[in-house]
DNA sequence: AGCACGCCGACT
DNA sequence: GTCGGCGTGCTC
């Protein structure tokens, strides 16, 4: 080999919120190639980093610069397509590059742990095993205990999860081995052995239009696949992820949130004869890189995960899936606030592989990129099976009598379901007694000391929580102001409602899904289960129930609160509840009996609620389209927010004046500041909380500021003194 | 972020 | 007389 040059610095990514990286000398000269992970000295510390690039030069003298102390990885951890992403990433989200990397690693490699699947044991039940009643096993409740678990792990478990549920007990598990009731067996958790059995049904012409459309593409096309729920999106993924298996390529395939779409899980595994593994928060590290090493070394063929999972290294990706692309929760919301769904648009076009997002209800944004022939377009117009959708309605409460919150309107129709043996699905999202506590006396009302909010009721608990901090302390006997013992809840939340509906329906089983009545692990699928096989007959819940979920005996669904988000600060807020609404709408009904959606608001006349309702999600998307066009919104403009918060109340306020002052010098007219102004609500889990908006019709004019402004930002002293953060395209403002 | 250095209040 | 408060400086 002629002269190999031999690279004797390197660019190094540490996990500190700086916003360069650091050079290092390799000592023993040879291989250490970016993407290779390095221990290096940090001032007095020794950190992990990430090799950026290799050069034979530095501008650096000799005395400023200390030598790798340990190469990590023989061979690159990431491959030159992530670190392209990481790198785009920092510098689109204006992150600090090292924070970056260290966001896109499992834990264990930013500890600087092997990039190795390490096999565990694990213990499964027998066939034996599986006809023993752990309830007969009294003498021995450990064991129990265990079998009872096991029963509900088909892949088995280690010992890490049995810790976790604190069920890891030697004695008992060599007991139930001896017995013959469980197997112990080496594995790889995390890897689902293929099990398909599931039976593909018969594509409709749409969907055959959508899966002919991607398969037909070669190399990057984005496709926004719209249709409402139960018109067959996920048998459109299916077939596609088919495709890109049969050609011998890797899926991934992003979700909001893994526990709330079991539905998709179970058939994704029914239906693909390829090892599939999952990426979620409720994973332990090493599951986390077990999955992680399985993908990236090509084991894993089918990649579903959260948010994060859109940086895990693929060998040979054919096909990027974005499930509920217009869910708020793909974008991450504290320190390195990305938009995991624009990432892996730009991940597609950058490893020249097709897009497909997917939507009952799509983004503002997507759906003006779709007009602007930028993604292309799959509609499914109808649900699989030729039925209509549910039909919307308008409940004009004003002036009305309301019976703790219903109208008798709604009242009268969900008497006329259930009486046909149908269910009803009421959503509020609000969870609680009331939202208030009031002293009819005096009018003195529980506030949190914390945040400017008040405490809400739960009558069940008897206590008064903050839904903001997480305060929690006892109902008050009498009024701490003016002593009497007339405190009345104001407003209603989930846990009154079910009470008046015991009382208005004593005849059916009401459930109520919320935050408070799923805390325990299992308790969501039990009460899911009892909703789906009928044995209760009105399901109450909070945005809990709007997700993933879908009940085929409901007929009839009532929103019962809509106006609060009409008039919110937020311009998102009308997109969301329309959001809302069609998805609480495609919870109910079946092919032969579409459902009806009554919503009760003061406000019929709303424009943009008139719209949805009387001509559906498309028409109210191009009206609110219209509107962001006139006040210079998203997607016509670009924003950035920056927050800062602090226990005191002006020192945010000062940060941000000084930001303005400096942005302004940096920027021209094309930029606009709206700011800076108190958060929504300024006075949140005792800190104080402030924010500047920043506008720009083009986007290269912001991001020109935004590249000089936050570097120089972040060393002023005035950051130093505030917790702050920068959001670029933020999805919400407060 | 960490971690050290550095100069001012209440404690053995 | 010290222990320790957090301001501020630096990290190849």
């Amino acid at each position: 080999m002629p002269n190999q040059s031999t690279a004797t610095y390197v660019r190094v990514a540490l996990p500190c919120p700086l916003y360069r990286s650091f050079d290092y000398r390799l000592d023993p000269v040879g291989g250490a190639a970016p993407g290779c992970r390095v221990r290096v000295p940090f001032g007095r510390r020794s950190l992990v980093g990430v090799i950026l690039e290799s050069s034979p030069r530095t501008e650096l003298r000799a005395d400023q610069i200390k030598p790798v102390s340990e190469v990590i990885d023989a061979r690159p951890l990431l491959p030159p397509d992530l670190l392209a992403l990481l790198h785009w990433a920092a510098g689109y989200y204006h992150h600090p590059v090292g924070e970056v990397f260290a966001q896109a690693l499992p834990a264990l490699l930013r500890q600087g742990r092997p990039a190795a699947i390490e096999q565990t044991r694990c213990w499964q039940l027998s066939p034996a095993g599986r006809a023993i009643d752990p309830a007969g096993l009294g003498r021995a409740p450990r064991q129990a205990a265990l079998l009872a678990w096991l029963a509900g792990c088909p892949d088995g478990a280690d010992r890490e999860q049995l810790q976790a549920r604190d069920l890891y007990r030697p004695d008992a598990l060599k007991a139930l081995v001896a017995k013959g009731w469980v197997k112990e067996l080496t594995a790889t958790p995390g890897l689902t052995p293929p099990q398909p059995g599931g039976t593909a049904p018969e594509l409709n012409p749409a969907q055959a239009t959508a899966v002919q459309a991607v398969a037909e593409h070669t190399g990057y096309g984005c496709f926004l696949l719209d249709g409402v729920t139960g018109s067959g999106k996920t048998e459109v993924y299916i077939r596609a992820i088919e495709q890109a298996l049969a050609a011998g390529r890797q899926t991934l395939l992003l979700v909001p949130e893994i526990g709330l779409t079991p539905q998709l899980m179970q058939r994704l595994r029914a239906r693909l004869a390829a090892p599939l593994v999952i990426l979620h928060s409720g994973l332990s590290e090493r599951e986390r890189l077990n999955a992680w090493v399985a993908a990236r070394d090509g084991a894993a063929r089918i990649v579903v995960g959260t948010r994060s999972a859109v940086f895990t290294p693929l060998p040979e990706p054919g096909l990027f899936i974005v499930d509920e692309e217009h869910d708020p929760s793909l974008k991450q919301q504290d320190g390195f606030r990305y938009s995991a769904r624009d990432l892996l648009i730009w991940r597609a076009r950058q490893q020249d592989v097709p897009i497909l997002l997917g939507s009952a209800t799509p983004s503002l944004e997507s759906l003006y990129n779709a007009d602007q022939g930028r993604y292309q377009r799959l509609h499914l117009p109808s649900r699989a099976g030729t039925a209509s959708a549910p039909a919307l309605k308008l409940l004009d409460i004003r002036g009305q009598p309301l019976r703790e919150g219903l109208a008798e309107p709604l009242i009268g129709a969900m008497h006329r379901h259930l009486e046909r043996g149908e269910q009803v699905l009421l959503f509020l999202n609000r969870r609680g007694f009331a939202p208030t506590l009031i002293c009819h006396e005096c009018g003195w009302v529980a506030a949190c000391q914390r945040c400017d909010s008040h405490l809400t009721l739960h009558q069940g608990r008897g206590r008064l929580h903050c839904h903001h901090c997480d305060a929690s302390q006892p109902v008050p006997v009498q009024c701490p102001e003016c002593g009497s013992p007339d405190l009345r809840g104001l407003g209603y939340g989930t846990e009154r409602i079910e009470q008046t509906l015991q009382a208005l329906f004593p005849g059916h089983t009401c459930l109520r899904i919320d935050r408070d009545s799923t805390r325990r692990k299992g308790q969501l699928e039990t009460l899911l289960e009892r909703a789906q096989s009928g044995e209760a007959q009105i399901l109450l819940g909070t945005q809990m129930l709007a997700k993933g979920h879908h009940f085929p005996g409901v007929t009839l669904v009532g929103i019962l609160e809509a106006d609060q988000r009409l008039f919110s600060s937020d311009f998102r807020a009308s997109e969301r509840l329309a959001q809302l609404i069609v998805q609480v709408a495609g919870r109910a009904g079946r092919a032969e009996r579409p459902g009806t959606v009554l919503i009760q608001t003061h406000h019929p006349d709303h424009p943009l609620l008139r719209r949805l309702v009387g001509e559906g999600y498309s028409a109210f998307a191009e009206a609110a389209l219209a509107e962001r066009r006139e006040t210079a919104l998203p997607p016509y403009a670009s924003l950035a927010l920056l927050r800062a918060e602090a226990t005191g109340r002006e020192a945010p306020r000062e940060f941000l004046e000084q930001a303005h002052t400096l942005a302004q010098q940096l920027s021209g007219p094309e930029i606009e500041f709206w700011g800076p102004v108190p958060a929504p609500m300024e006075k949140r889990a005792g800190r104080y909380r402030a924010q500047l908006l920043i506008q720009s019709p083009e986007r290269a004019a912001l991001h020109r500021l935004l590249r000089h402004w936050i570097p120089t930002l972040a060393e002023s002293p005035a950051a130093r003194r505030i917790r702050w953060s920068l959001d670029v395209d933020p999805v919400d403002t407060y």
